[in-house]
DNA sequence: TAGTTCTCTTGACAAAAATCAAGAATTCAG
DNA sequence: CTGAATTCTTGATTTTTGTCAAGAGAACTA
């Protein structure tokens, strides 16, 4: 399972033969069609996935109005991470947006890493890290740029998503209400 | 120093005596002035500190306009995470608001904290991903609320802070001009 | 293919927030 | 205490963004 091999050792900088086997052994492939829930608010999110392919949005319902945090793609992950480290009820809807494969490993085996892994722990951590860093990017972006932007922002570093998923999604999670987005866009266009 | 040993319990839920005595050996108390930089932008920021008393801003100057990014206080740590963990050049100006007392920890001292304390990495993962869902929350407070709610949000949890530093920094922080933070809070007092 | 649903766009308007400018109020240094 | 500097407030105005409503377009279903 060469393929999984490579995404722990970019997300975990594992470089260790063996260990990187005994991991993806943990790691089980499930498919997800479009529509299909990972996870909804108020469950355990007891599990936390590599995604192979596909996206995800990860959001949650505001009184009756969706706020969309994150839609996830090839190369992140997904979780609930407070749910899944604290055991606390989910704050996040995840669900398919398109059909989708993952890498799943559950809690109880993610526990067991700490004990199979050299360093597991000291790399768990640096990853939590790396989250931090991003979300503290984004917070940045709220405090010092306009819609448009955000907008501009977003747009040069994730050019394909933008036929990819509806954009009302991609508004929400930049923090603007869908006409103000396609108003944006157009002139954009132009 | 039991005082120190209390906020490295709370901090990371270490109950350990032994553990906790050898920790705060490692912390040194040092002073600022109000007005000292504890980190400058574009540093390398070698240390992270525990704040005993005094407030400090974590800033950016961004084309000329300061952008505030938080104001840490007694019962928060300082540092800037990914120059700290990342040996990155700080993105952060650390600034103290007032007189200030930390605990601080250099680098290799916080590097050794790994081989002595058991347990340590686990912990300091529980406490990066505490930093993780903070950061979170105020990204949903971008994307579900107004700049009226963000205050009321932020003052209802903080109303000490409203009389201990300019307002223009809290502005800034809740991502609105001193101008509207101002008629906001008229329309709150009355 | 036709009908239904969902998504996106557009316009008119309203509300929120930023900008600019001036002047109070407060803090600070000597 | 006094003058200077900083911070805060206020008003007038502009810009940005949101809201509401309607319709166009696309995607999905039977």
């Amino acid at each position: 399972m060469k393929e999984l091999e490579q995404y722990i050792e970019s997300y975990f900088g594992i470089a260790h033969l063996d260990a990187l086997q005994t991991m993806s052994q943990m790691f089980k492939p499930v498919k997800l069609s479009k529509g299909d829930f990972y996870l909804q608010t108020g469950n355990y999110c007891d599990k936390m996935s590599f995604i192979r392919s596909g996206l995800l949005r990860i959001f949650v319902n505001n009184d009756g109005k969706e706020v969309t945090q994150w839609i996830s793609s090839k190369g992140y992950f997904i979780t609930d991470l407070a749910s899944f480290i604290f055991d606390t009820p989910a704050r996040w809807t995840i669900q398919a947006l398109t059909d989708v494969e993952i890498f799943t490993i559950n809690k109880q085996n993610y526990q067991k890493l700490g004990e199979i892994v050299p360093q597991w722990h000291v790399l768990e951590k640096l990853f939590i890290a790396k989250c931090f860093i991003f979300l503290e990017d984004r917070i940045f972006s709220h405090l010092s740029m306009s819609a448009e932007e955000r907008y501009q922002h977003f747009f040069e570093n994730n050019k394909e998503l933008f036929h990819q998923v509806p954009l009302q999604y991609i508004a929400s999670m930049l923090g603007m209400t869908p006409e103000t987005f396609s108003r944006i866009r157009k002139k954009q266009l132009s």
